[in-house]
RNA sequence: GGGCCGCUAGCUCAACUGGCAGAGCAGCUGACUCUUAAUCAGCAGGUUACAGGUUCGAUUCCUGUGCGGCUCACCA
């Protein structure tokens, strides 16, 4: 508790108090504004353009005081609320007693104040409000970042998102797109007739990926519970029901390694459409990646590190084990098991996990040698169905699954297949799977029977879509953090708070 | 979890080979009637992340810890 106080400037609390003193409130309850600085800025436009008519409006505006430029009898202030910033010019002579008082003694770079007067262009060009009543909103007791180089302290910024946001344009700039992105996404679906639903978070077995859950327990029910690491089974359970597109747009979490392109919890976005297929869905995808980044930046090609990617369809479509051939000089095609494969990597001096199955070592091949190569949009197809268990087999082959996975960016940004709609081939998948995570040693998670008897019921041929949304706004903002794209990013405790924990 | 790098005033950064810890912004006092990174004069602000060690002397060298960044491992 002292240190929280002690941490605040001694000169802020004293002017907080000869506020309370002079009778005002240094946070009062309601500041009625007329106008956002955005729509005062435009007013002034508006007056310029039609002379004629009547020139002095007034108008109340609020926000947080961003520079202040004393000189002598004058003032100026930069004032800022959500929209943008207006310019605030104080005259001796023409604001009122208290404004004046606040203005001298108690104004902070920082406060939240209200603002009225006429509105007009100072001799530079400044858009400006003339102030005839300057009131405080909102002491802020603690001082900003530096005004001219932002704040740039990776872990401050993080940690307190919000000087982020207050201090770092870009930042700002950052998550209104991660907004536009969302709602272009959810327009675009919604416009194809998918409906938006909401499954459970907290499951009794975490299906639907290979990925290790978070563990949580349910006091009422005495049972552990796991939060969700995929949304898949229960949207396919909505097909079942009749439903026939779907999507959700939601957080999920895993347990795994964080990393630049990895965060504990992220947003993924999945959809159903039912009597559709890959196909389908690989088109669906390149056209919404495309119509979204135009909606949302005006461009279809956007600048990442350094490359540009276009997201003009059609994207390139590449045999997953054409890929990998190419890249790393294997063809798993010549490896029909685990051990044979295994050997083959270490034969060219990789180092690898003896645990992993076919189907994992793969991968491993496919992120290490072409993914990073994959800047243009791309979609591989056809993976083997030993790291598919929900994908349905290609017609004609028995080792490969109608599934693509796209990247961009040296990034998988999604992944979708024709989903398996057969519950006994499900089951025998599932079981399949099982053998493989007792054998790494994982967390035995039970096959879900409830979503097999949903299958039993009958599921329609259906195309399914995994998109991570997080690393859709990485290539959409050109980041190459996903933390630059999460507002609070999981990050350790800092060890001054667990002293002040210890402390207190 | 491994490797490499970083942590100095509220913020942005200096400090040579180990020798008095400094500047700008923010803050305070004052000057200034159209400034916009306002300007000018002055003042204040530090457990150099933390704990040890070496040394006459450590921000600097060594060891450990914490946090962060990058990277590897992990991750359908």
């Amino acid at each position: 508790m002292a240190s929280r106080a002690d941490s605040i400037n001694k000169q802020r609390l004293e002017k907080l108090e000869r506020l309370r003193e002079a009778g005002c409130n240094p946070y009062p309850h309601r500041y009625q504004r007329s106008h956002t600085t955005e729509q005062a800025v435009a007013l002034i436009e508006e007056i310029e353009k039609n002379p004629a008519e009547e020139k002095v409006i007034e108008v109340r505006v609020a926000g947080r005081i961003m520079s202040h430029r004393p000189m002598g009898k004058v003032a100026f202030l930069d004032l800022r609320d959500g929209s943008g910033k207006i310019q605030l010019y104080c005259h001796r002579n023409v604001l009122n007693e208290d404004g004046l008082e606040l203005l001298k003694k108690d104004l902070d770079i920082g406060d939240i104040v209200g603002a009225s007067g006429r509105l007009f262009r100072t001799r530079t060009g400044e858009a400006s409000i003339e102030v005839k009543e300057l009131v405080m909103l909102a002491k802020s007791l603690q001082p900003l970042p530096e005004k001219w180089h932002g704040l740039s302290d990776i872990d401050t910024r993080y940690r307190q998102r919000y000087l982020d946001l207050i201090a770092n344009n870009e930042a700002r700039d950052i998550f209104l797109k991660r907004s536009l992105i969302i709602t272009a996404i959810r327009q675009f679906l919604n416009q194809r007739g998918f409906i938006e639903v909401e499954t459970p978070v907290l499951q009794p077995s975490a299906g639907g990926a290979l990925a290790q859950p978070f563990i949580t327990h349910q006091h009422a029910l005495g049972r552990d519970l796991y939060l969700r690491i995929a949304l898949e089974l229960y949207l396919k359970r909505l097909i079942v029901g009749g439903f026939d597109r779907v999507y959700e747009l939601g957080r999920i979490f895993r347990n795994e390694g964080l990393s630049t392109k990895h965060n504990p919890e992220f947003t993924m976005l999945e959809s159903y459409q039912a009597y559709a297929d890959y196909n389908d869905v690989m088109r669906m995808l390149e056209e919404m990646v495309c119509r979204v980044s135009q909606q949302v930046l005006g461009t279809d090609t956007v600048k990442f590190g350094e490359n540009d990617i276009s997201f003009k369809p059609p994207w390139q479509r590449v045999e997953l084990r054409q890929s990998i051939i190419e890249r790393a000089g294997i063809d798993f095609e010549e490896y029909p098991d685990a051990d044979s494969l295994r050997a083959r990597m270490l034969a060219m001096g990789m180092a690898v996990d003896p645990e992993k199955d076919r189907g994992r070592l793969i991968d491993e091949l496919l992120s290490n040698f072409v993914e990073p190569h994959l800047v243009q949009p791309t979609f591989l197809l056809h993976h083997p169905v030993d790291m598919s268990p929900l994908a349905k087999l290609k017609p004609g082959d028995e080792h490969l699954v109608e599934r693509f996975e796209a990247f961009a960016g040296g990034m998988e940004i999604a992944n979708a297949f024709t989903e398996l709609n057969d519950p006994f081939e499900q089951r025998k998948r599932f079981i399949e799977q099982q053998k493989g995570r007792r054998a790494e040693g994982e967390i035995e998670q039970a096959i879900d029977e409830d979503f097999l008897l949903a299958l039993e019921y009958g599921m329609p041929p259906t195309g399914g879509l995994g998109v991570g949304i997080d690393r859709l706004v990485m290539l959409l903002t050109g980041q190459t953090s996903i933390r630059q794209v999460i507002l609070f990013p999981q990050l350790k405790e800092k060890s001054i708070d667990k002293k002040g924990a210890q402390e207190a």
